[in-house]
DNA sequence: TATAATTAAATTGCATACAATCTAATTGAA
DNA sequence: TTCAATTAGATTGTATGCAATTTAATTATA
């Protein structure tokens, strides 16, 4: 009589185990992350900058499925404490530029550890890993 | 010179697509939630409820990897909707007893085709999908 | 038994997320 | 060229999430 609302259970979901995954694994980066005074998402950030120097809000935001609404507050913070730079692109007044500082580089070599530390505590193996990775760029890649 | 510093680049790591994927599967949802007047995570509480038609704040906040500081104004807003009541449990007056109402009870023939039109916007093979299962709970296994 | 320790929710404070809207700058089409 | 459409960010409002703390109830122990 019930088994026509099967699909609604929790355990034959595969969104939650995603979402409870990704909230999970990403509370595990906090410990790390505030020894240097990071979030996990202004983590990401400085991951992106660390990588392009340089880089608009738009390819920002494109590149870490993030919106406008989300970053300017966090870029912001990130500017307070001096790890980045924001300024207008002179060519087009739309665009703002986010500049990595000497702060901000220097913050890389204390964060050098943290995917080693991170990648303890989900031990999978390399198969999984590998796997894992393949199917979640999948979804990312259908799903936009 | 900078290799490194390859384990910090956004690309090599697993927790950024696992942490993009949650939310943009997430935010697939929130169309047809919309309908019936749920956000996602209310969603996932009301498919608990459900199933289980009773439960108490601690045992739901194990079941979805929340807390209190999530789940009390969460359940406030579902109680507010009609969709469950709360009550103090009379043996023990520190616990709270969640109940879902005739109208929450009602509301799951409104989500029943939820699941599947999800399953479609992210299109794995059935073997990926089963994958993808397993790694995700061997991850939550592990980690807590 | 009286008090300490533990437990379950609730509260507070902070940081996302995102939809919707707004503003200013740029582009496009008649 | 001029005005409409588009674009990039910023802003506003709502809803999580979670750490830390508080409160009230229960349990454990000296």
């Amino acid at each position: 009589m019930e088994e026509k609302y099967d699909s609604l259970k929790l355990q034959n979901q595969l969104c939650f185990p995603l979402y409870a995954c990704a909230k999970e694994v990403t509370k595990r980066y906090q410990p790390l992350l505030n020894e240097i005074d990071l979030t996990y998402t202004q983590y990401i950030v400085m991951m992106v900058m660390w990588e392009k120097k340089q880089i608009n809000v738009k390819h920002l935001g494109e590149t870490l499925f993030l919106d406008s609404g989300t970053l300017t507050p966090l870029l912001k913070k990130l500017e307070v404490k001096g790890y980045i730079s924001r300024t207008r692109n002179e060519q087009d007044e739309r665009s703002v530029i986010i500049s990595v500082t000497q702060k901000g580089i220097d913050l890389r070599k204390k964060a050098k550890n943290i995917p080693e530390e991170i990648g303890k505590c989900v031990n999978l193996t390399k198969e999984e890993a590998t796997t894992l990775y393949k199917i979640l760029y999948k979804i990312l890649e259908k799903i936009n």
